[in-house]
DNA sequence: TTAAATGCAAAGCATTTGCTAAAGG
DNA sequence: CCTTTAGCAAATGCTTTGCATTTAA
């Protein structure tokens, strides 16, 4: 079992509370971008006496902490993944809502080039393409 | 004086009534990213019987009909522009919240790649960059 | 004339917060 | 112990909506 979460909690001197534990035991085994209602259903079926506060607090610690990234992805709503997954972009089906991963370090040194040509030394890359199953 | 808005929504059939027409040209006069609370302010500069409530179902309307686009830009609030200024993407200064636009159409054709073997056709392209001030 | 648009206030979501009780180190 | 955290419910912030009225075409 992957406890990879819990442990960065650790690293960071956060206290391991009950509740924190089973959201990052959740986050670990996620291999998707669960919304906070989704995680918060998750950690339910674990225990549940979690509110959803917590799971909203758990998720803002560990996104300051630099553990979780926040994804918009055109919903309301804010979707999470662990920043350890390597920095990759994020292609939706606009018809189903299926989300793929890809990398491209080409493009990312192509970005960073620019930013440098207006002065800024980049941080974040966001890349988000929307599009439909080919005709085809 | 620019009123490209208001032409583009009349080639759309839009009606165009009193509050349409000065949110048009708010639009059409704007060079940054405002959020539909600023330009409901200036809106109101022009004619303060124009209510929140319409600048919010103006710029859904005119953002279905194509003629705006929407960004998020990080912040909880939606910002819009005119999708005419040709694709063009987000540098933002981390520190000054300053935003640079530009333009990389190399790496809207990579991505466009990358998307078809993916069996995607891409409609929509995001890309932000977050960064700061180069140390020189 | 008549379908579409407006204003207002109320409702809706997603998210945050104040407060008190509980619990980790 | 003593600070941090959890739970709850109320508050917040942005956005949408229902309804009666006005308006453009």
């Amino acid at each position: 079992m992957d406890i990879s979460i819990e442990r960065l909690c650790i690293e960071n001197g956060l206290k391991m509370t009950g509740p924190r534990r089973v959201i990052a035991r959740v986050l670990s085994e996620a291999t998707d971008h669960p919304d906070v209602e989704e995680l918060h259903r998750r950690a339910n079926r674990i225990d549940n006496r979690i509110s959803l506060a917590t799971v909203y607090r758990t998720v803002r610690l560990l996104e300051a902490k630099g553990i979780l990234s926040r994804r918009d992805l055109g919903s309301r709503r804010a979707r999470y993944e662990p920043s350890g997954d390597g920095n990759h972009f994020h292609l939706v089906d606009k018809e189903t809502g299926n989300v793929i991963e890809f990398e491209t370090p080409e493009v990312e040194d192509a970005l960073r080039i620019i930013a440098r040509t207006h002065g800024l030394e980049v941080d974040v890359i966001k890349i988000e393409l929307f599009g439909r199953r080919s005709a085809k």
